[in-house]
DNA sequence: TACCAGGGCCTTT
DNA sequence: AAAGGCCATGGT
């Protein structure tokens, strides 16, 4: 099930005809790998990806992405995502791991989404010692303090170079304690060009992380969340306190072998599984 | 090595 | 109502 050969235009959006079950919106953007995502009322999901406005909505078995192009479509949705792999055999594949099948069939919709590599070092970084819903009110007062308006009540992530400008004066807003000197950092970095995106994307997986942890708040665990979720190295498996729990029980052990390439993917399956199943830790 | 730093939402007791 | 923990990390 390869939804870009599959993606249409139709009147109010593109459609993604059949994802539905490899593809739930709850499951994918509220399952702690993204903070920019809000549910509304009627069920549908409304966000920022790349300075862009999106809505999605499920109809039936097609997810809909609501006022957008094809154009748009090659140049962000396609890549955030993650279309162009086949998650019908991910998880086929993970099933006959007994421990991942039970997490897979929880919650069959989740993606694990490829996400702008800037914005995704900064909400990891924000991510530490938090917890979600205060990590997504972070978030957004960060994107409405610096970011471009793009209207609607929506803002662009800052640009590395805007945040670079600010003090930890100005940051008092956000209400992020100790993680604002972090985030000071990564921008000073960012955007001197001492760490960026092509340059981390271009190292073998130590190497990037080792790269990524030279900024302030950047540590294994937020280094493996980037490079995961901001730079699409699916072997990167983030050990939190969720995770932690999981191999003890579930894993003594260790993870299967077979799994490590993509076990990354397995990881956002069994955090999920684990954060939902707390009787079970 | 051990502890603490901003802060606040959620869960458990 | 109060306490503990949270997709951790850096500084002392």
């Amino acid at each position: 099930m390869i939804a870009t050969d599959d993606v249409r235009q139709v009147a109010h959006g593109l459609l993604l005809p059949s994802i539905a079950p490899c593809f739930d919106l709850a499951q994918t953007l509220d399952c702690g790998q993204a903070f920019r995502w809000a549910a509304q009322p009627d069920g549908s999901y409304r966000g920022v990806v790349m300075g862009q406005k999106l809505s999605l909505v499920r109809l039936g078995a097609d997810i809909l992405l609501q006022d957008t192009t094809l154009a748009d479509y090659d140049r962000v949705w396609r890549r955030y995502f993650d279309l162009d792999r086949d998650y019908a055999a991910l998880k086929t594949g993970f099933s006959a791991d007994p421990v991942l099948q039970e997490a897979i069939t929880y919650a069959p919709g989740i993606r694990v989404l490829w996400q702008e590599p800037w914005e995704t070092v900064c909400t990891f970084i924000i991510s530490a010692n938090n917890n979600i819903p205060r990590i997504k009110g972070i978030v957004e007062r960060l994107a409405a303090l610096l970011g471009e308006p793009l209207g609607d009540g929506l803002f662009a992530f800052p640009t590395p170079q805007r945040l670079a400008e600010a003090t930890p004066e100005d940051l008092a807003p956000l209400r992020c304690g100790y993680r604002a000197a972090f985030l000071l950092d990564a921008a000073t970095k960012f955007a001197s060009g001492q760490v960026t995106a092509p340059a981390v994307a271009a190292l073998p997986t130590p190497q990037a992380a080792a790269l990524l942890m030279s900024i302030k708040g950047v540590g294994p665990k937020v280094a493996d969340c980037t490079l995961l979720f901001g730079f699409g190295r699916a072997e990167c498996f983030p050990m939190d306190t969720w995770m932690k729990k999981v191999m003890a029980v579930l894993y003594p052990g260790g993870l299967p072998q077979k799994l490590l390439p993509v076990a990354g993917l397995a990881q956002q399956y069994l955090f999920h599984y684990a954060r939902n199943h707390k009787e079970l830790f």
